[in-house]
DNA sequence: TATCATTTGTTCGTATGTATC
DNA sequence: CGATACATACGAACAAATGAT
C-alpha cells in the first residue's frame, strides 16, 4: 500500500481503489481500522477532503464502517449472508406450510388502500381498493428484521368472506382458504434490490451502503389470475433468499443462445 | 420547497430530505433537473459543499442522476424494473430449456481456478480445483448487460468426459449431459444484493446508487450432492428475477408464526 | 468553427463541532 | 482534561462537459 497517485482518474477514486484492493486482498482484515485520515493525508500526499471522499466511497461500497471518534473499520463480509430465507412452500392436501419462520415484533396493522405502482402491475389492477396488512418481523435466531406486506384486492376479499373477516390471518391459512374456495393456486415471486429509503434504514436495520432486497410473491388462481400479493423487504447485507427451481414439464420450443 | 434549515441534524441532510420529499410528492417530476447548485446555495443560504453533499445523498439513494455540464435529474423509478429474467427451467424428457434468452457479447473464457468463498459453501468443496467459465451477456431487447459465471468442480468434470471437453457448452446442454450420465438433477437458487465493485460498475453498466443483484444457482444430483454452480450478476436498477414457486409435497410438520 | 456562459466534478485550505479514549 | 478521531461547514480555484451564441 505505497503512496503513488497519478492523474487522471480522480485521486480520491484511485485512493479508494487502492484501499479497496488492500481490503480484498486481506492486507486489511475485517475489524481493523483504516489508517486515520491524517495518516492517509501524509502517506499519499493529498488533502483532507480527498481522503474523506475516498473513505466515503468505501462506505457506499459497503467495505468499511466509520465511527466518529474511533476510526473507519473494515466490515466483516464473510458474516454477511448470515440469514437464508427459503422461499419454498410445502403442501399436504389443502394445508400449506412456509419453509421460513418468523416472529412478529408488533401485531399486524390492517389498512384500506388503493393498488398502485409495482403492486398494480403484478396484480393487474390499477387504483382499485384493497386490504393491506403490514407486519414487522424478525428472525428468531439472528434477530434480523423484515418488513412484510400483504395486499388483498377488495374483489378477492369479497368473494371469499374469510379473507374480509381476517385479512391478517397467516398466509398459509389464506392459501388454505383460497384452495377450499376452489382456486388452484400457483405462485410467482420476483426479486429486485434498491437503495434503502430513509425510514427503511431504521426499521430494517440497514447498514450503510447495503441495499434492500425486495421480493414480491403473487398468488394466482390457475396460472394467470392474480389473487394477492406479498412483499418482503430485508437488508441484503444480512439476508439471502433461496428458491427451489422445479422444471416445468412443457413441450420444447427452440431458442438460441440461452444460458 | 422553501428555504429554512434549522440545526441540528446536519444541514446537508435536511436539504437532502426536503429535496427527496419534493421528489416523492411529485413536485419534482422524473426527468426534470433539480435547481442548479448555485440556485440551491442562494435559495437555502448554504455553501456549495453543503449543497453538493445533499445532492450526493440523493444520488446514493438512487433518486437522481448527475451529469457534468447538464445538471442533476430526477430518476424515473417507474421504469426501473424494466427487464424481467425468468429463472425457470423447462424440461421435456432429457432435454432442458431456459426461460430467459441472452446473447453473448464476447465468447466465453475458460479458466482453471480453485473454489473459494460463497462458491465453496454452496458447492460444499473447499479450495478444490474447478473449471470456471465466464460470459458477458446482454439482453437482446434492452441491451442490459449481465455477467455469468459457471463453476464446474474438477471431480465432476472428470466423471463426465463431455464436461471436461466442453465446459463452455450451453447450460441446458450440460444439464442434459448430466441427466444422461444418470443424475437426477435438482436446482436451488439463492439471491442477494450488494453495492457494485469498481470493475462491475463499468462492466454491467450499474448506475450510481444502484445495487448489483447476485443470484447463484446450484445444480444437485438427487437432492443433496452439488454438481455445479452458476452465478449471475446484474444491475438491480434494470433487472428483476422471477421464480416460479412450486409447493413440495411433503408431510406437514407444525411450526409457529410463519408468514 | 470558435467562443462563452452554465453546470457539475475535483482539489485545495481552514475552522469548528463532537465522540472516543 | 487533553489528544485523537471523524463530522460538518465555510471559502476558493480550476477542470471538464454541455449547449447556445
Amino acid at each position: 500500500m505505497a503512496g503513488n497517485l497519478k492523474r487522471p482518474s480522480p485521486m480520491y477514486k484511485q485512493l479508494a481503489d487502492q484501499l479497496a484492493e488492500a481490503i480484498a486482498s486481506g492486507e486489511l482484515e475485517p475489524g481493523v481500522p483504516l489508517p486515520s485520515e491524517t495518516k492517509l493525508m501524509q502517506e499519499y500526499g493529498v488533502s483532507r477532503p480527498t481522503v474523506r471522499s475516498a473513505v466515503a466511497e468505501l462506505r457506499t461500497m459497503g467495505l468499511v464502517d466509520s465511527e466518529q471518534g474511533r476510526g473507519s473499520f473494515v466490515r466483516n463480509q464473510d458474516a454477511a449472508p448470515s440469514v437464508t430465507l427459503a422461499r419454498t412452500l410445502r403442501r399436504s392436501g389443502k394445508r400449506f406450510e412456509a419453509e421460513s419462520a418468523f416472529s412478529a415484533i408488533e401485531s399486524p396493522t390492517i389498512t384500506r388502500t388503493h393498488i398502485t405502482g409495482a403492486a398494480a402491475a403484478l396484480l393487474e389492477r390499477d387504483e382499485e381498493a384493497a386490504f393491506a396488512v403490514e407486519r414487522l418481523l424478525s428472525d428468531p435466531v439472528t434477530g434480523a428484521r423484515y418488513a412484510h406486506r400483504t395486499v388483498i384486492p377488495l374483489d378477492v376479499a369479497e368473494a371469499v368472506p374469510q379473507l374480509a373477516e381476517r385479512p391478517d390471518a397467516e398466509l398459509t391459512e389464506i392459501y388454505a382458504t383460497l384452495t377450499e374456495a376452489g382456486h388452484a393456486l400457483t405462485w410467482q415471486e420476483s426479486v429486485t434490490a434498491r437503495a434503502p429509503l430513509p425510514d427503511e434504514r431504521a426499521a430494517l436495520g440497514v447498514s450503510d451502503g447495503a441495499p434492500v432486497l425486495v421480493s414480491r410473491r403473487v398468488t394466482y388462481s390457475g396460472d394467470d389470475r392474480p389473487l394477492l400479493l406479498e412483499e418482503l423487504r430485508a437488508s441484503a447485507a444480512h439476508t439471502q433468499l433461496t428458491f427451489r427451481i422445479t422444471p416445468e414439464k412443457a413441450p420444447t420450443r427452440r431458442r438460441a443462445g440461452s444460458v
